[in-house]
DNA sequence: CTCTTTAATTATCATTTGATAACAAAATCG
DNA sequence: CGATTTTGTTATCAAATGATAATTAAAGAG
């Protein structure tokens, strides 16, 4: 297969996985909370405890608006900080209760859709699917490159 | 395999092409090109020509702000507006000559990118990375759901 | 102990984006 | 034909995001 073909067949590809994902997690962003916010709350929901500069690189958001939309998220108490004690100028963050229950809400309703979307695949073809991420994660996706 | 797990690794997979194609992508953005309207350019170059209403629905923009940005767009020659015959209401936008050059330069920068990122890859590894993506593009990734 | 680096904060500003209302022109429907 | 729907435009406003400079405090290096 030549490379310009494969080329293309991954932006068609990445281009559906964009809307498709678009489509799982619409609607599900509370009220009150903005895009980006929802993505860092994401974010901490997978990986927490994260520490600022963390949320920062990974989101490719500069430090001071990192900070201030976390500030936002702490005062809204979906969030909180932990210091440190090895080192006192980091703190740890991690989703508060309410933050929880509500990413655990926004979870639930994603997967229902992921489910809903698979719904009429075999054993099989799922073992299929499983090992096409296995492959593209380890091959193509593996973003430590 | 349970379902839970399953919804995990779907999660960390699209983060995972999230990341890539932010990386992939990142710095061809040409200069006095915002975000969205980089994003619509891409649109039109895959799927030219294409009308005002199928980027509003596909890129998820309100018409007035798809009619803003395109108009942006046009001043800048990079598209072009065409009437369509049989539906006076209807107009056809594609490339430039000059916004196709630069898509083209864009899209070489970023092949470039992804070769570099598969450069490692055997040729069965590649047929087996083929099939994994036709494998998600059919049964997970398929927008037409 | 000083100098430098790292982690985070605050303040501020410009730009981008999203949302809404009001409009016009062409097509379609009954 | 008259009413309605589709396609696109313009204007305007508010909110979200991005970018920068200046600052603090702690850690680490020499």
């Amino acid at each position: 297969m030549d490379k310009e073909a494969f080329f293309h067949k991954l932006v068609t590809f990445t281009t559906a996985v964009h809307e498709v994902t678009f489509d799982l997690t619409k609607d599900v962003r509370p009220e009150g909370i903005t895009p980006v916010q929802y993505s860092i709350l994401e974010y901490i929901a997978v990986s927490q405890p994260v520490t600022l500069s963390q949320i920062s690189d990974c989101k490719n958001i500069s430090m001071p608006n990192t900070s201030r939309e976390l500030k936002k998220l702490t005062e809204k108490n979906l969030c909180e900080k932990l210091d440190v004690a090895e080192d006192r100028r980091k703190q740890m963050i991690r989703l508060s209760d309410a933050g929880q229950a509500m990413m655990n809400k926004a979870f639930e309703q994603i997967g229902e859709r992921f489910l809903d979307r698979i719904k009429d695949s075999s054993t099989e073809e799922l073992e299929e699917i499983n090992r096409a991420l296995d492959v593209l994660q380890s091959k193509v996706f593996n973003s430590g490159k």
